[in-house]
RNA sequence: GUCCCAGUAGCUCAGUGGAUAGAGCAACCGCCUCCUAAGCGGUAGGUCACGGGUUCAACUCCCGUCUGGGACACCA
């Protein structure tokens, strides 16, 4: 509760969609509206992109026209009636206005404004969570490289998108354990172990194996460190190098990861399902289901029950464990795990695992469409000085996060991989990251905080005190600052929509575009007193609008896991 | 052949079925003798690839076509 005497525990718009539903439910009573008329199961409450059609605008009228005969201007004179009635909400409104073809247009009244003001600061950095996804249990899978090499561009993107993912459902109230699978058996790792040992005895590496440089390095690190590995039988040899090789390399990546403030819960070893007869245990579990046979001595999952083109092997004829024998157990293992969604991001080369890995969840008994979701990312090319950097591997011109982060630092770096929607594909421009324009969306978004800090310690030097008490609702009646709080009142409704529907993206944006209002607001509305003016309350409202802002801007860049730099 | 993604301003890209489709860059014109100009305002720039359909309403959903990119394994 604040001065103004409105609630102030949930969001306005909340309690705008909850005393529609009652207006609708009222008139529906009231037999205004033709009785059995189905009322949606939501009222959906949108910012009118056009100033002029108030805070907040439904088409809830336009949608039940056809549905009741009515004509929907007169559906909307009657939710009209009862809104303005509404004991909870009317004194939050300060005008509704009937427009168009039936669009109810609402516009808040001040103490509402001051309401939202009034929570940012009393919620300070829990401003913006909620409860959309509370009780969910998630299982957050993202990166999984292979640990025979450094990370690189591709994984990178990962990197940022899925932590930012993590953030941001666990700022929806979500449970969320973050997850990296290390693929430690199979034939790529013995590949690693003879490109290593090769290296180290300065043979050459086999042709299918690794090559760059890193090789060459890592090679000689653990013949400094054990010479005695080169002088064991060759099979114990090339055991020693690859179990070498493959801890010194996955702590490598632990460490870059962590440096780009990419935190992993868990560390899943792809060779712990063959441990304790748990892939024996999970082979039971898909025969129960019915879904297992056999054919030309190979153990197959009948795949194709759900979906998938083709039935996938996961016992070879010759006994040993395809890859798919993984893919399978290792979802069982979430799941028994006690998770109830298994969100696995995955590149763009591996879309035609989705079918295959949903078709795992519906052999196992689960729902396809809720236990499991498949996250498809695109590639991303790298520009410097105007021209594309080509990735070879084979050339050793792969670029790893970690040169990334030397470029541009991990603030545009994970600022930029996260501001664009992965599923399309997307170009960093180097040299654009590393400007200080309005080309580059980080500065814009970080020196608008910046510009506040500013602000807010000038004010302190000059005695202008601001916060909860000084809000003033009623002196911000400046366009700009009706549009300012207008978007600092939907941060929570974006955070929530980003969570839902997987995509961390629309923080960025939120952010960029809230940076943007705030320096029009600054632009045109001078928050302190001018040479030798008094202080006034004005001031002192308009620095605690600022002060607001810039916790709205610090909550959303955290969410990103990018600074909120105070000096720039 | 099957499947996935994309096609929106000159360029790079946003856009959850709503009202006049947006931003940055590039072009042009303006704004700091007072809060951070890493900023703000203005001008100009569009057949939202094309054709159907659904809807009171389609850039958005469905079907088809075209163009570009990518993927198909008893590899991992």
């Amino acid at each position: 509760m604040n001065s103004n005497g409105v609630s102030s525990s949930s969001p306005v718009s909340d309690q705008l969609e909850a005393a529609i539903v009652r207006a609708l439910e009222l008139a529906l009573a009231a037999e205004e509206l033709p009785s059995g008329l189905a009322l949606p199961s939501e009222v959906t409450l949108e910012r009118p992109k056009n100033r002029d059609h108030g805070d907040y605008a439904t088409s809830i009228a336009l949608a039940l026209a056809k549905p009741s005969g009515f004509n929907p201007r007169k559906i909307a004179e009657l939710l009209r009636t009862y809104l303005l009635a509404d004991i909870i909400i009317k004194d939050s409104i300060s005008a509704i206005d009937i427009a168009g073809p039936g669009f109810l247009n609402i516009t808040l009244a001040n103490s509402s404004q001051g309401s939202i003001v009034a929570s940012i600061l009393s919620e300070g950095d829990k401003y913006g969570h909620g409860s959309a996804l509370a009780g969910k249990k998630i299982n957050l899978e993202f990166i999984s490289a292979n640990p025979t090499g450094p990370l690189h561009l591709g994984h990178t993107r990962w990197a940022a998108v899925g932590d930012a993912l993590g953030r941001v459902l666990s700022a929806a109230g979500a449970e969320v354990t973050r997850e990296f699978y290390i693929n430690d058996r199979g034939n790529q790792m013995e590949l690693f172990g003879a490109s290593l040992r090769a290296a180290a005895l300065g043979l050459p590496v086999p042709e299918e194996g690794y090559h760059g440089g890193y090789i060459t390095d890592l090679a000689n690190a653990i013949k400094d460190r054990s010479p005695e590995y080169l002088s064991l039988p060759e099979a114990d040899s090339l055991d020693a190098f690859r179990d070498a090789g493959y801890a010194l390399q996955l702590l490598d990546q632990q460490r870059v990861l962590e440096n780009f403030r990419t935190h992993f819960d868990i560390w899943f070893s792809e060779k712990s399902l063959y441990e304790n007869d748990f892939f024996k245990h999970c082979l039971e579990r898909l025969r129960e289901q019915g879904h297992v046979f056999e054919d030309g001595g190979a153990t197959w999952l009948r795949t194709t029950d759900f979906g998938d083109d083709k039935d996938r092997v996961m016992i070879k004829s010759d006994g040993a464990f395809a890859y798919f024998a993984s893919d399978s157990a290792y979802y069982i293992s979430k799941r028994e795990r006690g998770f109830e969604i298994c969100i696995y991001m995955l590149g763009a080369d591996h879309h035609g695992y989705v079918n295959r890995l949903k078709a795992i969840a519906a052999c196992a008994g689960d729902d396809p469409n809720y236990n499991i979701d498949v996250l498809i990312g695109q590639l991303v090319k790298i520009m410097e000085n105007g021209e594309e950097l080509k990735l070879s591997k084979r050339a050793g011109t792969i670029i790893t996060l970690e040169e990334l982060v030397e470029k541009v630092g991990v603030d545009a770096a994970r600022y930029t991989l996260i501001r664009y929607p992965v599923d399309t594909p997307m170009v960093m421009d180097v040299d654009v990251l590393r400007s200080r324009t309005n080309e580059n969306p980080v500065y814009y978004v970080q020196y608008a905080h910046a510009r506040i800090c500013a602000v807010l310690r000038n004010a302190s030097d000059l005695g202008i005190t601001y916060g909860a008490d000084q809000i003033h609702p009623e002196l911000l009646e400046n366009e700009r600052e009706r549009e300012l709080i207008g978007a600092l009142a939907e941060f929570p409704r974006v955070v929530a929509g980003a969570a839902e529907l997987r995509e961390p993206h629309r923080i960025a944006r939120y952010a960029e575009e809230l940076a943007g209002i705030y320096h029009r607001f600054y632009a045109d509305c001078r928050v302190l007193p001018m040479g030798d003016e008094p202080a006034t309350e004005l001031h002192s409202a308009r620095a605690t609008l600022c002060s607001a802002t810039a916790r709205v801007i610090a909550n959303s860049l955290a969410l990103l896991g990018v600074t909120a730099p105070e000096k720039m």
